[in-house]
DNA sequence: TTCACTTTTTGACTTTTGTCAAAAGATAAA
DNA sequence: TTTATCTTTTGACAAAAGTCAAAAAGTGAA
């Protein structure tokens, strides 16, 4: 029942009254105190070391996690090799929209890069949650909204930038991700060969 | 106020009880007869002819429109070059997501390509609509979950498909699409030239 | 430090795609 | 029909990016 069970049995996975999760949900709408309590009771902290993964391709995902700390990536496979398809940062959420929201089995991969905490939901006590207090779903709603813009965004950039300008990019906007990712890995979420980023690189 | 009024002056804009959106938005949730009734008294239809604008760079988006006959376009400038950033059905819905939920001025302009029969929502109605039921955030946010959806595949297919293959998954997903859209404004949205896709579809 | 392993860089070459210009085809109005 | 206009195709060449292989650099454990 637990997906991360059998891939991370070292971790701690203890229910804590934490709210993280309610001070970044609050940036959104406000939350009266009966449901932010409630959602703190719902939440559970996780504590995954690098190289874990947090979905696996063929599973559903359950849970929507917030990362408190830490560093991760989803990934897919295009023969054979793995392809980025987004980064994870610090109070980002981090799970893979389409078999979350749909709850079909996931397409990507999620990887934690760094070791992470996570403050986790899980699918059906989210959905408790939307029903008992409909103002979750305007902050879901506000929150999909920013993210939907976000990938406008990429979608652009992969539509009429030259590889060396999506770097610049980068480079400019997000200077900490060519610190944290790895070159290859940067690479394919361009959407260029890792020798066409070490060329690019080496000519700024 | 109205954006569309400077634009397209010999334009029918007439308040209507059409039942147009209410019957799009209910394949999400249900609507009590109240707010069915209170939404459909908000709609206003619009014929736009073709090659209208239906929204112009630098304007904020103030309608969100359902489209239920005709065809639109979404578009760009990029070196005074126009970029096709979508296309839109009968039964699509219409706006430019950034400058509608910002309202904020948009980057985007919008063109009506066959002349088409919208049902608009002004964005403070629909405001009105979220506050007074609640139940519309979980349809808003159904919404754009379908929606983001979409755009995780155009980036997937923008990141990793070489020109040929994005064109081919086209024409296995949307031939409607490349009966009613130019060549110059598919190419566009593939994000290649015009000749590279017109010798693609030379060797088909 | 040394060794094994992974990541990044570089070189040589190929393939893909873009650009510019001109021709051909299609469309609509006079 | 003729003309003007717009769209699509084709050719010749240039630029961007990919591939394969090998070297160099970095990392971490023994």
């Amino acid at each position: 029942m637990f997906l991360f069970k059998p891939l991370c049995t070292s971790i701690n996975t203890e229910k804590t009254n934490m709210y993280f999760v309610t001070e970044i949900l609050k940036q959104f709408a406000t939350i009266s105190e009966k449901a932010k309590i409630e959602l703190a009771e719902m939440v559970i902290k996780r504590e995954l070391p690098k190289g874990t993964l947090l979905l696996e391709e063929g599973k559903t995902c359950k849970y929507l996690n917030f990362l408190e700390s830490g560093f991760a990536r989803a990934f897919y496979y295009q023969d054979g090799k793995k392809i980025t398809s987004w980064f994870a940062f610090e109070n980002d959420i981090v799970a893979s929209m389409y078999s979350f929201t749909t709850q079909k089995p996931s397409f990507e991969n999620i990887e934690i890069i760094e070791n992470s905490v996570f403050h986790s939901i899980y699918f059906e006590q989210l959905e408790k949650l939307y029903r008992k207090y409909p103002e979750f779903n305007l902050i879901g709603r506000l929150l999909i909204e920013k993210y939907f813009i976000e990938l406008e965004e990429r979608i652009l950039s992969l539509q009429i930038q030259p590889a060396k300008e999506r770097y610049q990019k980068i480079l400019k906007n997000q200077p900490e991700l060519l610190q944290r990712a790895s070159l290859g890995h940067i690479a394919s979420y361009l959407g260029i060969s890792q020798e066409t980023l070490s060329r690019i690189r080496a000519n700024i």
